[in-house]
DNA sequence: ACCCCGGTTGTCAGTGACTGACAACGGCGG
DNA sequence: CCGCCGTTGTCAGTCACTGACAACCGGGGT
């Protein structure tokens, strides 16, 4: 059904797009979609659960240095994205363009943020330091992300995480030292 | 109508309250009720659109000094909502625990955050300079108010808010100098 | 006093998101 | 072959929201 709703979405917009028409497209009923999906936006966001955990996940594999293991959680994450490029843009385009996916979006970051805080204050971290870098960490991964799908060369994830990485903390070192 | 709808969320709860029931309370019919407000959740927000415009005016009344206008312009608002803190205490709660109510909440937040950063770049602001003082400026605003809403012994908004500048600006200046 | 006019409101009918209740179906272990 | 459970379809209903049109209302011109 995801696959069915993009299409169309993309295909007719958003609003134009009723529950039954992806419903209808993925062969089943409109409650069947409803009984997948609590609501008609969130077809486009239940991946994102998986995501979530992946990054947690990957932020508890290791050694638990904030440093290091925030960029090994979005490593993790952004490996797992990259051979989806494509529909991702596609994605991405569409919560861009209509305020009411945009909303939805906010609120799954902020969830992830708060996700990442969660684990780092488990680990001992105090409360300033593990909300400020899980917001750091969101930051540098929208600002690779962002520019992952609008670049027209494919540059790959990783690598584009991995620049926005080390500027942080080159003008955080300059800062600090 | 905003009065009604504030009262009735609260006593019944945001999905147990129809538009229509806001309505009848206001005095008015349910299709002037969506004549005001595009949807049943910008009832509540409406008020922003003011704020919004008082806090870049008040970013451009006066010195066009970074580090001193977006102190200039948080306090502005915070000078308005003042004598406001218990509707705006009450408003916050209901915000806070209705998931839809707080998707809204963060989608304004944002667009108040790009409404600076526009006002910076305008001035010759590097693009990401602009952007990075005014998510810092919103976050410090958003932890002053947070701060001022669950405050018992009522502490003056302005005066948390001077604090919570004075806090950034001690860290700022420790980690450049 | 009369009319006319633009803006606000009420009325009505309709669409579409979403929900609860129940029936029908389809494998699967006994 | 039967009963069982999880998934799906069906149906009826609520509520957010919208467009079209009629009714109303205060003011300005004659």
């Amino acid at each position: 059904m995801q696959q069915a709703a993009l299409e169309l979405f993309t295909r007719d917009g958003y609003a134009a797009t009723t529950a039954a028409a992806i419903a209808a497209r993925a062969d089943v009923t409109e409650r069947t979609f409803f009984r997948y999906f609590p609501d008609k936006r969130e077809v486009l966001f239940d991946d994102g659960q998986r995501l979530e955990h992946l990054l947690t996940d990957a932020l508890d594999a290791g050694p638990h240095v904030v440093a290091e293991a925030l960029p090994r959680a979005l490593r993790a994450v952004a490996a797992d994205m990259e051979p989806r490029r494509k529909s991702l843009a596609q994605r991405a385009a569409l919560i861009g363009s209509v305020p009411e996916l945009a909303e939805r979006e906010l609120g799954k970051l902020q969830v992830w943020t708060r996700s990442l805080t969660r684990t780092l204050t488990g680990w001992g971290v105090d409360e300033l330091s593990a909300a400020a870098s899980a917001e750091v960490a969101m930051a540098v991964f929208r600002a690779a992300f962002t520019r992952w799908v609008a670049d027209g060369e494919s540059r790959k994830l990783g690598d584009l995480l991995g620049e926005a990485v080390t500027a942080v903390g080159l003008q955080w070192g300059i800062a600090e030292g």
